[in-house]
DNA sequence: TTACTTGATTAATGTTACAATATTCAAAAT
DNA sequence: ATTTTGAATATTGTAACATTAATCAAGTAA
């Protein structure tokens, strides 16, 4: 049929993406820089994305020193805990959660693919880049530029990344994709309130 | 004079311009940034530049990254509120997990009796005693002794303590019991390694 | 009604292409 | 011997492109 048969058509006024919906909530540039550099380079602008997975804050500043009381006890025991079942001694969260302050930065999470490791939407983690990874540390790494959370594994001579959720699928990493650990994950904070 | 008139001709073998004669000393690749970050950038690799005489040991580039640079981008104020939005990219996990210091203290939880509210074993919460407890707030109570992390609800009159795992029963509080409400527990945080 | 599908529209993003500049070589001219 | 000229080839900033992504509203299905 030699026909006119527009089936979904019609103008779309306003239709389009809009200004500004990228990665970093501004216009981009192109640039030229040292090819051994592109890697500091993309660590370093990572921090200012907005809209994408993660957002990132680095703690390289002055940390400050608030030790609180700890109390060690245990919960569902059950049976009344006796006084001596819990001690106190005193606790400061930056002590606590950040060995290498320099090497050290927060990512907040987003999305639920590590929920059954008790990282939930919203979560910051505390991200130690100088560490190595090992097998079942849990990961910041990218694959093919995206910026993931996993538990890294090894099937074999082939590392893989695994979600703790069900719903997500391990990936395997293989030659092809570009792959890169950013860090090793030491720790969550949540805020209820 | 339509002639064949070659005058300084001739091949130049191994002629032009040598490879990695450049600013750099080695290749260049171009990459996207964010335009308010491109003045960073070349601020930070133009201490690669091999004729350059600044030495910048090889600190970290963000180290270099000024809070007189931060407020410079600020200003221009070309864009509406993604910049704002992320001008305060500190975080102090004191600041951001402590409001009342004097009021704060830290229990770690033995079982898994809140793991659907992402407190696992051996994890920290905080607890601000400063806070009255509402219905849908986690606190931390003791119950005949003895203590509990549980989230507070309401059935009628009486108020119930939810454990989150369906394991484990709620606990319906009455007149006979000791019931004590130690703070409200405002945050969690847990060390992987 | 409500939700999904489709295509139109426009921005983002990574890469390639290109033009202008810079560097190097050697033949030709002086 | 020195300078001039043009060929050869890399650098470097920017433009252009293709692909992807986001958004809107009409059409379709439930």
């Amino acid at each position: 049929m030699i026909k006119n048969k527009k089936q979904h058509g019609g103008l779309r006024i306003g239709a389009g993406r809009k200004l500004h919906s990228g990665l970093y909530g501004e216009s981009t540039k192109v640039i030229r820089v040292p090819t051994s550099k592109v890697s500091d380079i993309q660590k370093y602008i990572i921090q200012f994305q907005v809209n994408n997975v993660i957002d990132v804050s680095k703690s390289n500043f002055l940390l400050t020193h608030q030790p609180l009381d700890l109390f060690e006890y245990k919960v569902p025991a059950g049976f009344p805990s006796p006084a001596e079942d819990y001690k106190e001694k005193k606790l400061d969260l930056n002590e606590y959660l950040i060995k290498q302050k320099e090497a050290t930065f927060f990512v907040r999470i987003k999305g639920d693919s590590m929920i059954d490791a008790g990282i939930h939407d919203n979560d910051i983690v505390i991200v130690d880049k100088s560490q190595t990874a090992s097998t079942g540390d849990i990961i910041l790494a990218s694959i093919d530029g995206d910026f993931t959370v996993k538990l890294l594994s090894r099937n074999k001579s082939k590392y893989q990344l695994l979600p703790a959720n069900e719903k997500y699928k391990p990936i395997e990493i293989n030659e092809s994709m570009q792959f890169e650990v950013w860090g090793v994950v030491t720790g969550a904070v949540r805020k209820f309130k």
